[in-house]
DNA sequence: AATTCTTTGTGAAAATATTTTCAAAAAATT
DNA sequence: AATTTTTTGAAAATATTTTCACAAAGAATT
C-alpha cells in the first residue's frame, strides 16, 4: 500500500519491464525509447508510456529514458531489493520442475521449504530446498514467516490444503491445480491452469485471424 | 472463424466453464443456476451470464442451464469432440512435468511428439510419448501435421526454436520461456511466464487489499 | 543561434469489460 | 388457478484499458 492504486493491468506488465530493462542494462545499454521497449516486449509504446506515467515523469522528451534509472526505480517498485522465500507445496511432476526452475536467475524470489507427503523424499534437500513432511506445513510457515505459497499438490487434496496454508501468515497463493480455492479474503490467490492456458489458445486459433 | 467474434476476456473464461461442467455432469447434476456456477468458480453471475449470452439463449427463466447441454455446447465450441495433437520442444526440467502432466484428463489434448537435443532422451518413449531430436522438429511437425508447439527450451535458443516452428503449419505456440517470440502474423503466441506470475502476485500483495 | 528531429506525457476518444437493473418467462407453492 | 419465487437475457450504466494524436521539451544538427 506504498504508492498510490496503479491499474491491474499496468501491474501486470511491470515484471515485463523489469526484466528487459536487465537484459538492456547488462548488455550496456544507457537509453531506451518507449518505441524500442514496445518492439522487444510486444506491448503498444503508449501504453508503455502510460504505465509509466503512473510514476511521474521518468523519462525525457527528446532523449527516451535512462535505462539504469528506470531499473532502479522498477527494482524498488518490484522489492527486488530484499529476497523473497516462497513454499512449495507439492512435489510431485511440476513441483520438482519449480524446484529446479530458476527463479532467482530473474528475480529476487527464491523457493526456501518444500512440502510433499512421500516419504522417499521428506527429509531430504532437493535442488538446495528441503523437503518437510507435509504435517510441518502450517509450523514451518509461521517460524520462517513464509508469505507466498506454491501450491502443486493433486487437485483432490488442494482445497485441504489451502485450509492449512491459510491459518498461517501466507497473504498469497500461486495456484497450479484445477481447483478455483476458498480462501479467506486476506488471501490473495492467482491461478496458473496449464489445461486451460492449452484450450484457450486453441480457441484463438479457431475462431480469431491473427494478432 | 465459425461464429461471430466474442470479447477475450470470454474466450479465456471458456475452459473454466467447461471444466466445471464436466464435473457437474459426473456428480450427476442436471442443472445449474448462473449463481451456482459463479460460487464455484467464483466468476460474477452476471458475467457468466453475459459470456453465455454472446452465444444466444442457452438457458431457461426461472429454471437455469440444462447441465448436458450447455456441455454439448462447449464441448463443440472448445472443439473437444476431436483429439489436439500438440508437440512439445524441449524436455528440460519444465518439459519432463509437462509430459507428465495429464493434460488429457480434463481436456481432448495430447501432446503426441516430443524434442529435444539429449542424447540420453532421444528416440526413446517419456509418459508414452516419443522424444525425438531437434533436428527432426521441422520434418515432423510437418508429417504429423501438428499446429500446436509447447515452448520448454532454454530461453537462449528460443527464438531459434521459435523460427524453426515457423517453417511448419504450427498455428499457435504456448511458450513457457521469458523471451517474447518473433513470429509471423499467422502464429499465435501465449506466453506462459512463471516468475512474472510470481513477480506480480508479490506486487499485489504488497500494493493492493484483498480480492 | 537557429532549425530540425526525436520522443515524452497526456488529454480525449475509442474499445473492452464488468456491474447494475429489471422486465419477463418459467417453475414452484399455496 | 392464482400467487410467489426463481432466474434468465438484455439494456443501460459504469469502469477499465488501450489507442490516437499532438503540444511541448529537449537533443541533435546545421
Amino acid at each position: 500500500m506504498t504508492e498510490t492504486k496503479i491499474p491491474r493491468a499496468t501491474a501486470k506488465r511491470l515484471p515485463l519491464y523489469y526484466r528487459y530493462l536487465n537484459i538492456l542494462h547488462d548488455g550496456g545499454k544507457t537509453r531506451v525509447s518507449s518505441n524500442e521497449l514496445a518492439d522487444a516486449i510486444r506491448v503498444d509504446s503508449a501504453t508503455i508510456r502510460r504505465d509509466f506515467s503512473y510514476f511521474g515523469a521518468l523519462g525525457k522528451r527528446g532523449y527516451g529514458y535512462d535505462v539504469d534509472n528506470l531499473l532502479a526505480f522498477f527494482k524498488d517498485i518490484l522489492d527486488q531489493d530484499r529476497l523473497t522465500n516462497v513454499a512449495l507445496v507439492g512435489v510431485g511432476n511440476l513441483g520438482h520442475a519449480l524446484l529446479n526452475f530458476s527463479f532467482h536467475q530473474d528475480s529476487n524470489i527464491r523457493i526456501s521449504a518444500a512440502f510433499d507427503i512421500n516419504s522417499q523424499e521428506i527429509n531430504t534437500v532437493q535442488s538446495g530446498v528441503p523437503i518437510y513432511p507435509i504435517e510441518q506445513l502450517v509450523t514451518q510457515l509461521q517460524d520462517q514467516q513464509i508469505t507466498v505459497a506454491i501450491l502443486t499438490v493433486p487437485s483432490r487434496v488442494a482445497q485441504e490444503v489451502a485450509n492449512q496454508v491459510a491459518e498461517t501468515g501466507v497473504k498469497g497463493i500461486l495456484n497450479f491445480t484445477s481447483i478455483r480455492l476458498s480462501v479467506p479474503d486476506r488471501i490473495r490467490v492467482h491461478n496458473v491452469d496449464l489445461t486451460n492456458e492449452l484450450q484457450t489458445l486453441i480457441y484463438f486459433i479457431d475462431h480469431y485471424d491473427q494478432k
